[in-house]
DNA sequence: ATACAATGAGAATGTTCCTTCTCACACACT
DNA sequence: AGTGTGTGAGAAGGAACATTCTCATTGTAT
């Protein structure tokens, strides 16, 4: 009944998984191929394919894994930083910079992903825009329990100013844009407090 | 001695750039064949290939053009609205809603270019950079003219805000986020005036 | 009118994929 | 040990595309 198998399903699918996420994220979704994942996941082509019956439903669950480890790493990090008596709100771009100043930054995945229009379909774009919805969601949370009176555009304002960040820190390979963004950030939190 | 031609140079060089602008802009660099621009323009692949001998260098033009283009459009609206009364760096974003309203909006072209990596090279990312440099260079001069005590940071932090709400108006298809990009800019030049 | 040089139209070339297929092997169960 | 199903390796099929090439045509200068 189980399959004759020198890896599990299970192990494939999360080779195949880590695998996409170094490739798709380093070097953009359409210079990946198939074949690239399966030389640096190991999981043979037929394998792949039953897994994933073609490319773009593998950059479905990529993307939608991607979302969940983010997310994660993401809220954890705030977490970590406002419970160290950092601003909630504030520790968001420490906590971004740290990840902007890794050697593998290269953006945003999601915000580049929707710019390979040859490789993504609606499917994707709605993936990627419950990314952005969820991250506004979570800055939200944020601001309703530290900054009760902030006013309701400004977790849509900081999510705005991170993706700006995101993006400007690519394009410069700096971490300047970051800056002058918390700076904008320090100031917006203290004059609406 | 001078050529044949049903077309002079400078009018099929002008079809071309136009052409190009029309399809690389609405539907990505990868989805674009030369056959295509050929179609639109009504040039010829000879004569493209004679005037742009590789794609990428039709790539590179049309960046350069369009940087040109669109820094023209933008900096003449500001002033065409700050001479109308407005705050001119608020004014930056009642321009930029007139363009992120149109139909044919799709985030901003430079942004969405340099995702696409099979088709970007390291010349092309000199005039992204230097597009997104000459617009924070543009927004200090304004800053300078009508908020001289704003502090040093403000052009670069208003310039990231303006590209991250080009990114999730475009994720969205909605202006909500530049709205609350601009109540978030109202508030900082509130502030430090 | 004639000959030349450049051009347009689009066929041909060469490459790069995604996806499927073949074949020989390995493991599971008898 | 024997049989059959599932698998890995990688070849094969088929499509898309950048770029080059062919050939008939057109405009130009004599």
């Amino acid at each position: 009944m189980s399959p004759a198998a020198t890896m599990t399903i299970d192990d494939a699918q999360q080779r195949v998984l880590a695998s996409a996420d170094e490739l798709f994220y380093s070097r953009g979704i359409a210079a990946v191929t198939m074949s690239d994942v399966r030389d640096r996941s190991g999981v043979s082509l037929r394998r792949l394919y039953s897994l994933y019956p073609a490319k773009k439903d593998l950059v479905a669950a990529w993307l939608g894994d991607r979302h969940d480890t983010w997310m994660g790493w993401f809220t954890e990090s705030v977490d970590r930083h406002a419970s160290a008596g950092t601003d909630a709100l504030l520790a968001t771009f420490d906590v971004v910079e740290e990840w902007i100043n890794s050697p593998v930054y290269r953006g945003c995945g999601f915000i580049n992903s929707i710019a390979e229009t040859t490789e993504i379909d609606d499917r994707h774009r709605m993936i990627i825009a419950s990314h952005k919805r969820d991250l506004i969601n979570h800055l939200a949370a944020l601001a309703t329990r530290d900054h009760p009176t902030s006013p309701a555009w400004l977790p849509q304002a900081i999510a705005v100013i991170l993706d700006g960040a995101f993006v400007q820190c690519a394009i410069f390979k700096s971490t300047e844009p970051l800056r002058a963004a918390k700076l904008a950030v320090r100031q917006l939190l203290e004059t609406t407090k």
